[in-house]
Parts: structure tokens; C-alpha cells; sequence
DNA sequence: CGGCATCCTATTAGATACTG
DNA sequence: CAGTATCTAATAGGATGCCG
């Protein structure tokens, strides 16, 4: 339905991250190290398993994250943030900084900016 | 439905860019400096006038834009960003700084990424 | 355990029309 | 011109259940 003016470079980026979740993961990925689904999955309370297998296979087209199976019974998976998985990380940081600096401004006080797509809120 | 863990600092800005077409009016903001209504909804094109009332209005919240209204008849309306709003560019070009480098490594080749919430797609 | 496939609903955002 | 209001279509994503 709408269009995509050519313009705006990061939009790719901005895309691959706004997904719900990802950020959660990313973040999950690189604090704790690589981790296996289920623990992911505990990880990120309230996510379900469908958008979490879907959000990891995108990030790994993205070459985000990589994803180890053992062919043991019962399987194990790992997944774990590649080198440009932390690139990302820096731009969270960045943005984490910011985040910080507008919270002792007194921005984020009342009630939520109603973003869009956002899962990530009220309990 | 879903969960916030009080983790991930930087989700408050991403919730707020993330919406809808976000990204393309702080970009026509900052690289076309303060525009009027109309002039922003033909920058942005596709968006309806009712999605770009919105964001601005969310924008505003957050403090990322100001809003200047003429009393005028016909009215003239006159948005820009705020100081806040420039730190957010700061973001956006870090974004896009790393989605030039992932460029040239074909990250993007194929189909897109199936993000999420992404009206800034094809057409 | 990891993760599809299915079903089903809540939300979202486009189109349209009308007002100050 | 700059919105608001309404109505509707599309879809995202939660829940569930089964399979390797």
C-alpha cells in the first residue's frame, strides 16, 4: 500500500529493528551471550514462541544473528549475535544514551508516546 | 497482551520512531528544514492526512517537533523540530551510516527482510 | 526441545467525507 | 488549508496443538 520514496537510507535498518521484539532480543543476545530458544524465550517474558522463531529467522537472513542446531534428542538450538549483530548493539547504545539523557529531562513521564507496533508495553 | 521488562532503555525510542512513516518526517524535517502540512504530506507521499496528524501529534509529545499555528484564514500550520528532535538525526544517521556499510556487503539484496510494522516498503 | 501450521481476534491504518 | 470523524479491509500476532 504505501510507498518508499528512495530516500531515508536507514529505513532498511530501522525496518529490520522496529519488528516487535527484536530490540529485546538483540539486547538479550549480547548481554547474556548466545543463548538457546527456550532460554531466549524466558528471556524475553511475553513473547510466543511464533514470533520468536519468526523475529530470529529474520535477523538471521540479516546475518544478525547465527543459529547453532544439535541433532541431539531432544534438539538444541543456540542462537548468538554475529559480528554485525553488534554493530547493532551500538546503535541501541547510542540510542540508549539518548533515552537516558531525555528521562532526566522528563520525557518519557506520562503515559506512553502511543508509537505504533509496539509490544513492548504496559504489563 | 505483551510484557515490559523494565530492560532495554533505549525501547522508549525506538517505540517512538518506530511508528509509521516516523522516520521519513523527522528526515524531511531536518533535511528540509521546518514545512507546513501540506508541503510535509507531499514529502511524505502516500501517507494519509489523518496517519501524518497523528505522528506529528505523537512527535509533539515527545518533544521532538514543534508546532507553529497561524491564525490566519486560510490557516497556516508550521512544523519543525526541536532541539530533541536533532539528537534523534544524530540516530538516524548512525542507522544509516551502517545500512550504507551493510550495502555494500549485500545484506539487502533479496527480498526485503519481512520487518514488521514497515508501511515504508515497495511501490 | 524447538518450531511449524492453523485458527481467530484486536488493532491498525487507508479511503472518504465533512468542518472551522 | 489543516485537520476531524467514521467506516472498513487488511493483518499482525497470541493461543493452541502436533511433529521431528
Amino acid at each position: 500500500m504505501p510507498r518508499t520514496p528512495p530516500q531515508c537510507p536507514m529505513d532498511s535498518i530501522l525496518r529490520l529493528l522496529m519488528g516487535p521484539w527484536t530490540t529485546h532480543i538483540i539486547w538479550v543476545l549480547s548481554d547474556q551471550g548466545p543463548q538457546r530458544f527456550g532460554v531466549l524465550k524466558r528471556a524475553v517474558p511475553g513473547i510466543s514462541t511464533r514470533m520468536l522463531t519468526e523475529r530470529l529467522r529474520m535477523l538471521q537472513r540479516a546475518g544478525v544473528v547465527w543459529r547453532e542446531q544439535a541433532e541431539t534428542i531432544p534438539p538444541a538450538v543456540t542462537y548468538g549475535l554475529t559480528p554485525r549483530g553488534n554493530d547493532l548493539r551500538g546503535v541501541l547504545d547510542a540510542m540508549g544514551e539518548i533515552a537516558e539523557r531525555w528521562k532526566t529531562e522528563g520525557v518519557f513521564e506520562g503515559d506512553d508516546l502511543g508509537g505504533a507496533a509496539s509490544p513492548n508495553s504496559r504489563l
